[in-house]
Formats: structure tokens, sequence, C-alpha cells
DNA sequence: TATTATTAGTTGCGTACACAACTAACAATA
DNA sequence: TATTGTTAGTTGTGTACGCAACTAATAATA
């Protein structure tokens, strides 16, 4: 029996991973930014104001990760911490003008890496790429949170 | 324009990968091995015999990556690095009585992990699933490798 | 209201990786 | 054959994570 065979799907899962975070910090290197903060970043362009656990939660990122992204990310300017006097443990997080700036950049950063890997796909292939990709997340997701 | 959208793909591949590397080191535990052994273990049990760097290649892993890993398996006594006198430079990896008697449980975990994040797939979905991962895999190395 | 959870965020630690500089061994060419 | 590449492997450094222990702050309950 042959054992990369039933590997074999992990093992693209991740090399796309590895191969993206490489293409990531070289798009973002001149933006003082790295693989590990642009999600981040990705999510409060579309919900500002979020706290850090939210956010660790929408991505599914341990807090601790996303306290020192985040910190990152405030380091280089592209975001603000505010804490509000009804309830002084909660952060939220809003972009500065800078990181609204810069959005355009990342779309086409991201969209640039999207193009790449599925270049030979058609419109087709691709929606179902992306079906398929957000099922086997839930799954994984699913499972690891019923061990807890 | 929604970020999101652009950058989902991205996101599905990181959380599967992350999640997977949790499953694996919980599953991987109680033998002494984790999350970045299991793959080069994985390549030669279906090629006994390979260099370091060939099994580098195969896993588009850095070859620091790889020797760390190998280091590792040889410590846990899993592999064997033999040096030969054609080319001195070379090591050799070959399994253990060890390894061989764990491929049936490393199978078996990988395929549970194979289950669990396809488990709502139908065979036909499986099948198209690996068919796209493996053409992007393709695209993101081929794509990396041009810009050397 | 005093005590006992729970929650948001921080920080220390360990692992997985890429990149780059290095050594030793081998190959190619002058 | 002396010199000048390559190549296999090692090791230092930095980043991206998860996990667990910790501190405040808030909520729940006795």
């Amino acid at each position: 029996m042959n054992i990369t065979k039933t590997e074999s799907i992990g093992r693209w899962i991740s090399l796309l991973h590895r191969y993206g975070n490489v293409y990531m910090n070289e798009q973002l290197k001149d933006y003082n930014l790295g693989a590990g903060q642009y999600q981040f970043l990705a999510v409060l362009y579309d919900n500002e104001g979020l706290s850090q656990d939210e956010l660790a939660h929408i991505l599914k990122m341990d807090k601790g990760t996303a306290a020192r992204a985040i910190a990152k990310l405030e380091k280089e300017g592209y975001v603000e911490r505010k804490t509000f006097s009804v309830d002084k443990r909660i952060k939220k997080l809003y972009l500065t003008d800078k990181a609204h700036a810069f959005k355009s950049t990342l779309t086409s950063i991201l969209s640039g890496w999207s193009n790449i890997t599925t270049k030979d796909l058609s419109a087709d292939e691709q929606a179902f790429a992306m079906k398929l990709l957000n099922k086997m997340s839930l799954n994984a997701e699913g499972y690891l949170n019923e061990m807890k």
C-alpha cells in the first residue's frame, strides 16, 4: 500500500501554505509586513472596530498569535487600539489612513497569488475549488472544536 | 469591494494547514514525533535510500528543514543515515524496524485526518479536490521556481 | 456585597519553517 | 594538477504559529 496516496491532500495543503507565505513575505516586505499579519488586516478592512478576540475567532487563530500580529500592525502604523469605558478589557481595532491607503495594494497582492495558483482552472473549477475547500475547513473546525 | 472574497482560498488553506498540524501533533505525541517529521517519513516508506536533498526536493522543503527533521527522526530511532564511499557527502536514509512497525499506524492517522476533512464529500468530489489541489500546487511551484 | 467564575489581552516557551552563510567533498576547466 | 565552481549537509537567525500560565476587568452566585 502506497502511503503517499493517503497523504497527498495534506502535502498539497502544506505546500500551498508554505509557498503562499513565501510569496506574501516577498510582496509585503516593502510595507514592513509579513505573512503573519495580512490576514488580520484583511478582516479589519471589512469589519472595523472588532476586538482582538473577535478577530482571532474569525480567523480561528490563537489569541496569543492575534495579540502579536496586531502589535506588529500597530507598531507599523496600520491599526490603532482603542479602549472604551464600557469594558476596559476590550481593545477595539481601527484602521489608520495608512491602512486605508494600503487596501488596494493588498487586494492586488492577494488576487495576484490567487491568479497564480488557479491560473489554469476554469471559472467553474475555481468556484468548485472554493466550495470544496470551504467544506473541508468547516469539517476540520468542527472536528477540533468537538475535541475541546 | 470585499477583500475577504479574494483572500478566502488562502484563508482556508491556512486553516487546513494549521488545524492539520494540531491534529498531527496530537496524534503523533505518543510516538515522540511532531507535524514537522511525518512527511519525511511518509516519503521514505515509498522510497527507501533517498538522500536528504532528494527528500527535501520531493517535498519542496528547504534542505535545512529537512536536515533537522531527519535528525529528529534519527534521534527517535526511525531512520538511519548511511554514507557510502562513492560520494561521501551523501547520506542515504534507511528505515529502522521501529519505522516499519509504525507504518500502519501512520497510515491510519493520515487517513483519519483525510476522512475528517472530506467526510461529506462524495468520491467524485474527493477525486476532484485532489485534482484541483494538485494543479494549484504545481502552479505555485512553477511560479516560485521561475522567480529564481 | 463578598466570593467565585469567566473573559480579553499579554507573555514565555516550544516547534515548524525559510533563508543565508558556512564546510567538506566532488567536478570541471585552465 | 592547481584553481575554480558545484553540491550535500549543517547551523544561525528570524518569523509564524499553538499552548499554557498569567493579570486585569467584568459577571455570576452564594
